[in-house]
DNA sequence: AAATAAATACCCACTGTTGGGTAGATAAAT
DNA sequence: ATTTATCTACCCAACAGTGGGTATTTATTT
């Protein structure tokens, strides 16, 4: 382990939150926080003048989420590693944040002190670190998403149970998209068949339980 | 303004919240944090044990929330203040904090350390106190409630939601109620009148958000 | 080269929904 | 005693959804 300070940077849009990262780290020298603030849309330009070694970020933010800042982050500042940090642990967030932004790992909010510092730490040497709930969540995520592929519901038919959602008839469909009603009356048959349902009603329920809306 | 100390409890399922709030207090020596707790059950066995003048409670916690610990507490201890925090500000738990649980205040979590002092010495006064946010949010649901309370649905229509909803054809509902098909025509038409609805997609989304089914 | 998947499109009958009315019976409130 | 609310019921046209098919084009996979 190196002995150079590990340079920290906090953007949570709740100060409360912020200031217990800051007190959970207290007396662990090895951190420094060079960087804390509540927008994230502000965050990138802060990093431009006071480079950082780790970006800790909340997931959900008014503006700018996290998984968009990251990409950002990660898109200007390559070398700069990311710990995702979120309130509820939500399977499709987690998934975004690291097949978009490339994130180094990923912590609920309950985390503790001992906790925090292995997995700076972990990440600080190029690890990884993502603690158990987030694991978990993970894997759930990606069985539903198996039961999705096994639907196997095409880009275009996720589009029109959108629509449909929507309350679009089949014909209003047809003109948004350019096509026959004939052939969106198809693709809701498919849908159908595919989704062993019939009926908007199921269908709409469908959509909710499968995150598709 | 009294000189004793004001003492507080505060309860957080994330140690996070719990750190920043008290860094937030930290230079205030007129309050002095006496309980602090992650699971709200074990909150009020520790209040009997070492008392205290407000509570400062999460709203959204896992096993007991907010509304329902504070209400215990109010009914416990009735001379103990509470001051609900909260991440969001969801209309309908606010209400349901201030109908049930009397609480003192509430304010968000996004609070600075100016804020949070106002708050706190005010309720220590036997005084209220309410976020703008929270406010704010107060009245957009006391207005979707009178908005409720002008669709005024009959308990024959709810029936007859809840069995659109079962996906019932109106000839099945017939069936069932033991009426004529017109008449559910004549209950169908009325309920999208009344919930300004037109279709079942709508109809179903308007039961769910105003939990009818 | 052949098979498969996806998107497109048509035919059409049957069934169901929606929206425009009107109206009688009964119970509750004014 | 009269008004109002609720539940009941009818007529019916226009529209929308469902389910049974078949079929072509294009791209991908084997």
């Amino acid at each position: 382990m190196s002995n150079k300070k590990i340079i920290l940077g906090i953007v949570d849009d709740h100060q409360i939150v912020i200031d217990g990262l800051k007190s959970l780290l207290h007396g662990h020298d090895q951190f420094e926080v060079a960087i804390e603030c509540t927008h994230p849309l502000e965050m990138i330009s802060l990093i431009e003048k006071k480079s950082i070694d780790i970006l800790l970020t909340d997931v959900m933010m008014p503006g700018l989420n996290g998984a968009e800042l990251s990409k950002a982050v990660h898109q200007k500042f390559p070398q700069i590693k990311i710990l995702a940090l979120s309130m509820s642990g939500q399977g499709n967030l987690i998934n975004q944040m690291i097949d978009d932004a490339d994130i180094s790992g990923y912590v609920l909010k309950n985390i503790g002190k001992k906790e925090l510092v292995k997995a700076l730490e972990k990440i600080s040497n190029g690890g990884i670190y993502f603690s158990e709930e987030v694991l978990l969540e993970m894997t759930r995520a990606s069985e539903r998403k198996k039961e999705n592929t096994e639907a196997r519901l095409t880009a275009r038919e996720i589009e029109i149970i959108q629509l449909i959602e929507k309350e679009l008839t089949n014909k209003q469909i047809a003109e948004r998209l350019f096509l026959s009603e004939r052939t969106i009356e198809t693709h809701r048959k498919n849908i159908f068949r595919k989704t062993n349902t019939s009926g908007i009603i199921a269908l709409v329920k469908y959509a909710y339980e499968h995150s598709l809306i």
